[in-house]
This record gives structure tokens, C-alpha cells and sequence, in this order.
RNA sequence: GCCCGCUUAGCUCAGUGGUAGAGCAUUCGCUUUACAUGCGAGUGGUCGGGGGUUCAAAUCCCUCAGCGGGCACCA
């Protein structure tokens, strides 16, 4: 044995040692119950992150309930990340001097699909690099044909039970990423704008967004402010940058009288209060701001202008014409903005198809309390899910991107003449409109082989099976081009890579036994899983979700590549060994606080790595010195020195907290106990003080320390997996199989 | 605005009623044949401020301050 450490020179045989042993694919034995875990799936096209390397955590687990001689299962998948992937892969198409609109919709798929499968395997071989005893014989991708059945199979279950369904309301859109969202990923950021008080009729009025004002419908006062009572239901005569116009004044409970003047001009299509302010007035909404983010035909002289541009352009308008009153330059207030590419979100009204989600959050709710599923940290995540699921409002599914399974619903352009179409004509033109209108100058099939985009109208009618119009016959069918949230797809992840409804996996390992994760998509992913599983099987998808920490860098700051305080785990794998990180990650966390990483503290455990290196060679290097052989050491067995003695009670109470710490999901104190014990209890104390005995080959001595030794490497296995397994390859024992899958001490 | 969490050694964090802990950093001394990725010895905290409960509080309660997070339709 060298006299340092080598991780370099041993993680890679060790792992495909492991492998090739097929040790990572539990057998499946009916009589025992199985423990499984799901690896929460990354984007599949992605590059490892310290977020990844903190599934750790789930290999301790693993680890631990293999070596109990659980049937154990940990699943590895792949994400395709519908809208991350369709952005990554935009900017590159966008350094090619190019844009999606270019492409009809197949096409964009392919080349998307063709981009992903370059780099499919980058993360897969990233996690290995940790010695992830992932079951990679099991791995799944989220777009394999027959995932994406079950995921489509769960729509018609839903429609059928009448939780999915379409309507047109307002909806956050990125003009930029030119898709839809649901209210999860809406990123709201707090800003300081001008507030503009314009003169409005005969009132003053305040407004954020003066050029949606060829928009507006109504004004709206507070029921209870005496100033306005005489303007309620009168109509008034405005003064606008296109001639003059009409509103009416309405009154409404939500209008903030200490707000501005108390007065609000209501744009229905752009503004979400505005929008529930004329439901109940059963006010119109005029649309001035257009998918693409500039101002449509509705508004006049500034319609193909950007909203900052005509913003500006409008403020100058009002100015010259003496209807500016006065501007606060200094008003903060909170803008909903794109979680993926930062823009403002745009609300705009567009027909969606959603998934009601009350009576899913009431079943979710239930099962956690009574039990069937426990939260960990309990204290501070129950109640945050507890507060989500109660104030859950229905789920918008749909993207308008092209990047994953198209919502399964088709619609006969014959019989829904309105429906809207983009697509690419023969000789390369964006086409968009009406089918009625342009049916006459294009073929169906040259849409078809063209298409980008269609919208129907709220009316439209639809079916959930392709093929001939049962109505009129006809063939002239098109699928709806809205994609799935890729949440939709993933909140079904325990269902689809196990087999559901009757697979041979799924009968055993669901319900899965741990969901480990960090905290970020705890709503996103994790609350919804609990929904869709409980909805499909009417059993929880797992029993207990477990909330990691979140790394951070060695001052507790958050890791961004803004901050440029990134931590790259492969390189500190490469410098320090898998190990190293691996305790690094554990030592010091508590389940859903924050981990500090600096390299001087992987340099610390690459130490401890080496130390435990060393306390096996020493034991080598005693039993080839003693040049014999050594009983094994037994429980039956009676010491007569009182440093065995102590040293095996000491062992002993170590095994037994350990063993309970990964019970209790306190790994950090498993790690520390482990730490103290090898480093000073065993190597500093036990055997300085003993190392004379082990000279000699004293028979007794050495079956102890053997037997320490041993016990040591076990407890420690599922943290330091491959130091532990190479030491112990090493080490003269009983019978000869690998530490992964010898028994857990007891 | 509403809700939650945090504040303990230079740094990052454990500790939740009974004489203050870890890792890293730091100081001094050691070429002792398992390990200088080491060994030995040490420095370092009135546990955010204030008040209360208790024989006893870092630990329970109240309050103030700072930091972080979740939720939210203020035009």
C-alpha cells in the first residue's frame, strides 16, 4: 500500500467493479420489502452542479438499506426540460444568426432532439464520477415513447373526470420565450417605475402602464368613496391619443381609495385585477398588446411598436397634448417576471387548457396529515406545503413551445373554420391566419407540413382521438401544437419509470420509500407528484419527502455564475477525490439549512480519507508482521484486556448511533460520530497506545482490531464509498465479497 | 402586506432546560518507521439586544433589531 491516498488511481476500477457486478439492480424478492428511491431526474442535456452532487444523500441511503439486505432500488432518469432545453437551445441558434421562426415545428423538434442526444450522457457520466449507485439498467428518459403514453393516458383520465379542461382567461406570457406560464413560474420582482398620474376625462388618474390605455374599458372607484359616488354608472368622455372615446365608471370593492386619486383605469386584456373588475361588470376586453409583445391595430398610430417604445412615445403624446398632470418617479412597486430568461411578463389573454387541482390539493393535504406521507424538516415545510396546497389555484399545462409531447387533442379545421394557423408556406413565407380566410390560396397539406402554431378559439370543438371527423367526415385534422409543462410529465415520474398501471416494478416498489430533494421544487415538482400519484393510484407516491440543504460557498452566499463563486464538483472530484466531496457535503448539514463548500473543507476530508488509508495499512502491516493466522473476532469471544474492551463497547455504541442518525435522517451527525471515532478514538488513542501488543502478534489484540477495522469500514461505506471498498478489498476476512454488499453491522 | 425560519469561537454550522461543541482557519513544539493529507499542546464565545418563567435558560415565553426564505391582483 502507498503511503498516501490515491482516489485517482481507484475510483474508476471501483466503480466498474460495482457495475459489472450488477450490485446497483436489486433482485426483486417478494418476501421482503423493498426501498426505493427516484433520483429527482436532472435536465438531461445539463452539466453536473454541487445541487447534484447533494443526492448524496440518497446514495447513504441506498447504500445503507443494501447492505441491510433490502431489496434497494435507486432509479436514475433524464429530464428533457421542455422550456430550459428550448431556451439553451434558442441563444444557440440565435449565435447562428438565426431564430425558431425560421423552422416549421417538426423540423424545430428534430434539430432540438438531435442537440439533446449530443449530450445525453454528459450528467449520466458526471454521477458516476460520485460513485452514485444508481440502477442504470432502469434509466429513463421522460420522452421514451412509453412514458409519454401514460403521461398522455393521465390527460384522457383527467378530461374524463372533467379535471382538465380549456378556457381563455389571462395568462403570464413571455413575449420573448413566446409561451405561457403557470403562477409557479412567475418570478416577482420588486422595481422602482414612474408612476404616471394622467388627466382621464374629467378625473386624474395614476397608472403604472399608460400605453395599454387604448385598452381600457371603464374606470373604477371604491364603492365607499364619497368623492365619486355621483360619477357611478355614468359614462364619461375621454380624451385619447386617437380621438376621444367613452368608458364608463364602475365601482368595485378591490380599488384602494388611498391609492393615487382612487381612480383606476380598467384594462381587462392586460391586467389581472382589471380582468376580475370587468367579469363583474360584465365589461369588454380589447386587446392592444400582441403575443409578440408589440401594440396590435387596436392601438392606432402606435400599433407594430414594442411596449417600451410606445410607452415612451405615448408619455410624450399625452405630454405635448397638456394630459400629463405629473409623473412619480419614484414609485415601487412588484413586476411579474420570466423565471428563465428575466423578461416582464406580459398577461394576456389566450385560451388555455388547465387542470382544476382543488379536490387533487384536498387529497394531498390528507395524507400528510394523516401520516401516509412525512415531511422532513417537518417543522419549517409542512406548513409552507400546507399553505400551497390550500391556496392552490387551477394549473395552466399548456406551452406554446415546441420542445416535448403535444397535448393530445385534435381539431377539424372543416368544422372550426376560426381556428388561427402560423406555418411556413412552400416558398418560405410566415402565414398566419384564420383557416376560412386562408384555406382557399393554401392546400391542408401545405399547413400541415408547414405548421408552427395554431390557436383555436374557446368554442372549437375537439376530440382526444386522431383520425377522420366524426362530425363532417372530413381529414383535414390537426393536433393541438400546445406542449405539456414539462411538470405535468414529471409529476408522474413515479408512475411512468415504474411501469404503472401494472408493471412488474411498479407492484413492488410503489410506493416509493424516500423523495429526496431541495426545497426549490418542492411545489413544482414534489407537491405535485403527491397529486398526481394519489390521483392515478390512490396511494402516495412515497412515504417520506426529505428537504436537503442547499450548497453554498464558504461565505453562505448562493452559487451563481453571476456571483462567480461556482464551485465545479468534477473538478474538486478530480483534485480531492469522490470521497472527499461526498463528506464534505454531509459534515455540517442539517436537513433544510444551507451547506457551506470552500476547498479547504474538502481538503479536510480528503485528509480524513487519507487517515482512514492509513489506519488500514497500519492493520496490514501488523498481520503480515505477525505472519499468522488470526481468529476472528466474536461476540462470545471474552477479553482479557481492558483496552479491547473498551474499545469494542466504544464500537458498539458507535454502531448503534450511526446506524440510528441514517434512521433519523441526521447524517451530519452520523459523519461527525464517524470522524471522532476513527480519527481519535481509533487512530490517536487505540492504537498508539496498543501498537507495542500488535507487535508482538498478539492474537487477541489483532482479531480486535481487525474486527474494528472492519466494523469501521461498514458504517462508513455509504459516505465514503470507494476508500472504504478499496481498503477493505485489502484487508483479510472471512468471506470475500465486496464491501457494497456485506452486511450492516449490528 | 401575510406567513415561516435564522442570529452560538475568525469563517461555516451542530447543540433545544442542568458545568459551552465540531470542521476549517490560527499559535507553539515535533524529519517519533500507519499517515507532515501527520503527531502533541494551546488560543479563541458574557450563545443578536432587552424583559419574563424557573432552583437552573444558548435551550421555554414576550419584545426589539438584523438577515434569509415562501406566498401575494395595489392600479
Amino acid at each position: 500500500m502507498d503511503k498516501a491516498y490515491d482516489p485517482k488511481a481507484v475510483e474508476g476500477k471501483i466503480y466498474s467493479m460495482w457495475e459489472s457486478g450488477g450490485y446497483f439492480t436489486p433482485k426483486i424478492d417478494k418476501k421482503k420489502k423493498p426501498y426505493s428511491i427516484l433520483l429527482p431526474l436532472p435536465n438531461a442535456n445539463d452539466p453536473m452542479h454541487m445541487g447534484h452532487a447533494m443526492f448524496v444523500i440518497e446514495d447513504i441511503l441506498i447504500r445503507h438499506h443494501r447492505m441491510k439486505g433490502d431489496p434497494t432500488l435507486w432509479l436514475p432518469g433524464g429530464d428533457h426540460a421542455g422550456i430550459e432545453t428550448q431556451y439553451v437551445f434558442e441563444k444557440k441558434l440565435a449565435k447562428d444568426g438565426k431564430s425558431r421562426f425560421q423552422f416549421d415545428r417538426d423540423t424545430l423538434y428534430r434539430m432540438i432532439a438531435e442537440f439533446v442526444e449530443q449530450n445525453k450522457t454528459v450528467n449520466r457520466d458526471q454521477m458516476k464520477r460520485l460513485g452514485f449507485s444508481l440502477d442504470w439498467t432502469r434509466y429513463h428518459y421522460s420522452l421514451e415513447p412509453e412514458i409519454v403514453a401514460t403521461v398522455l393516458d393521465t390527460f384522457r383520465a383527467m378530461h374524463k373526470d372533467k379535471l382538465v379542461y380549456r378556457d381563455s382567461r389571462l395568462v403570464n406570457y413571455c413575449t420573448r420565450d413566446g409561451t405561457s406560464f403557470s403562477d409557479l413560474e412567475v418570478k416577482h420582482v420588486e422595481r422602482t417605475d414612474p408612476l404616471y398620474y394622467m388627466k382621464y376625462g374629467p378625473f386624474v388618474l395614476a397608472t403604472t402602464r399608460p400605453e395599454t390605455k387604448f385598452g381600457d374599458t371603464a374606470v373604477a372607484v371604491n364603492p365607499r368613496d364619497k368623492r365619486y359616488t355621483k360619477w357611478v354608472g355614468k359614462e364619461i368622455e375621454v380624451e385619447g391619443l386617437a380621438g376621444k372615446f367613452r368608458v364608463v365608471v364602475v365601482a368595485d370593492d378591490v380599488i384602494d381609495p388611498t391609492f393615487g386619486t382612487g381612480i383606476a383605469k380598467v384594462t381587462p386584456a392586460h391586467d389581472f385585477t382589471d380582468w376580475e373588475i370587468a367579469k363583474r361588470h360584465n365589461l369588454p376586453a380589447k386587446q392592444v398588446i400582441g403575443f409578440d409583445g408589440r401594440m396590435t391595430d387596436a392601438a392606432g398610430p402606435y400599433a407594430g411598436m414594442k411596449v417600451g417604445t410606445a410607452r415612451e412615445q405615448i408619455v410624450r403624446g399625452l405630454e405635448s397634448r397638456g394630459l400629463m398632470d405629473h409623473i412619480d418617479t419614484n414609485y415601487v412597486h412588484t413586476v411579474a417576471t420570466c423565471y428563465k430568461c428575466g423578461s416582464v411578463l406580459e398577461p394576456l389573454p389566450i385560451p388555455q387548457w388547465y387542470v382544476k387541482t382543488k379536490s387533487l390539493a384536498t387529497q394531498a393535504i390528507k395524507a400528510v396529515k394523516e401520516g401516509k406521507t412525512k415531511i422532513i424538516p417537518k417543522k419549517r415545510f409542512e406548513k409552507m406545503y400546507f399553505d400551497w396546497m390550500e391556496n392552490i389555484l387551477d394549473w395552466n399545462i399548456s406551452r406554446q413551445i415546441v420542445w416535448g409531447p403535444r397535448i393530445p387533442v385534435w381539431y377539424c379545421l372543416d368544422c372550426n373554420p376560426a381556428v388561427t394557423l402560423s406555418f411556413l408556406s412552400k416558398d418560405d413565407q410566415k402565414i398566419t391566419g384564420s383557416y376560412g380566410d386562408i384555406c382557399t390560396n393554401h392546400s391542408f397539406e401545405e399547413i400541415r407540413d408547414g405548421l408552427q402554431s395554431l390557436s383555436a378559439p374557446l368554442e372549437a370543438t375537439y376530440t382526444l382521438t386522431e383520425g377522420t371527423c366524426k362530425t363532417c367526415r372530413g381529414t383535414h385534422i390537426l393536433q393541438e401544437t400546445d406542449t405539456f409543462d414539462t411538470w405535468f410529465l414529471s409529476s408522474q415520474w413515479p408512475l411512468t419509470t415504474l411501469g404503472f398501471p401494472n408493471g412488474e416494478d411498479f407492484n413492488y416498489f410503489y410506493p416509493t420509500s424516500v423523495l429526496d430533494t431541495m426545497w426549490d421544487i418542492l411545489f413544482f415538482w414534489v407537491a405535485r407528484m403527491m397529486m398526481m400519484g394519489l390521483y392515478r393510484t390512490k396511494k402516495v407516491p412515497f412515504e417520506i419527502i426529505h428537504l436537503h440543504s442547499r450548497v453554498v460557498d464558504a461565505k453562505g452566499q448562493k452559487m451563481s455564475k453571476s456571483r462567480g463563486n461556482v464551485v465545479n464538483p468534477l473538478k474538486m472530484v478530480d483534485q480531492y477525490g469522490a470521497d472527499a466531496l461526498r463528506f464534505t457535503l454531509v459534515f455540517g448539514a442539517a436537513p433544510g439549512s444551507d451547506i457551506a463548500v470552500s476547498e479547504d473543507k474538502i481538503r479536510g476530508m480528503r485528509n480524513f480519507a487519507n487517515k482512514l488509508w492509513n489506519i488500514g495499512r497500519f492493520v496490514l502491516m501488523n498481520f503480515e508482521s505477525a505472519g499468522k493466522e488470526i481468529p476472528f473476532y466474536n461476540k462470545n469471544m471474552t477479553l482479557s484486556n481492558p483496552e479491547d474492551n473498551k474499545i469494542i463497547a466504544a464500537l458498539n455504541k458507535l454502531i448503534a448511533s450511526v446506524t440510528k442518525d441514517i434512521e433519523r435522517y441526521r447524517f451530519s451527525d452520523a459523519a461527525q460520530a464517524l470522524y471522532e471515532f476513527a480519527w481519535h478514538t481509533v487512530a490517536d488513542m487505540y492504537l498508539e497506545k496498543n501498537k507495542e501488543r500488535f507487535k508482538t502478534g498478539d492474537a487477541e489484540s489483532l482479531a480486535v482490531l481487525r474486527h474494528v477495522c472492519l466494523t469501521l469500514l461498514k458504517l462508513l461505506h455509504p459516505f465514503m464509498p470507494f476508500v472504504t471498498e478499496k481498503i477493505w478489498g485489502k484487508m483479510p476476512k472471512k468471506y470475500d465479497k465486496p464491501l457494497i454488499i456485506s452486511s450492516w453491522p449490528d
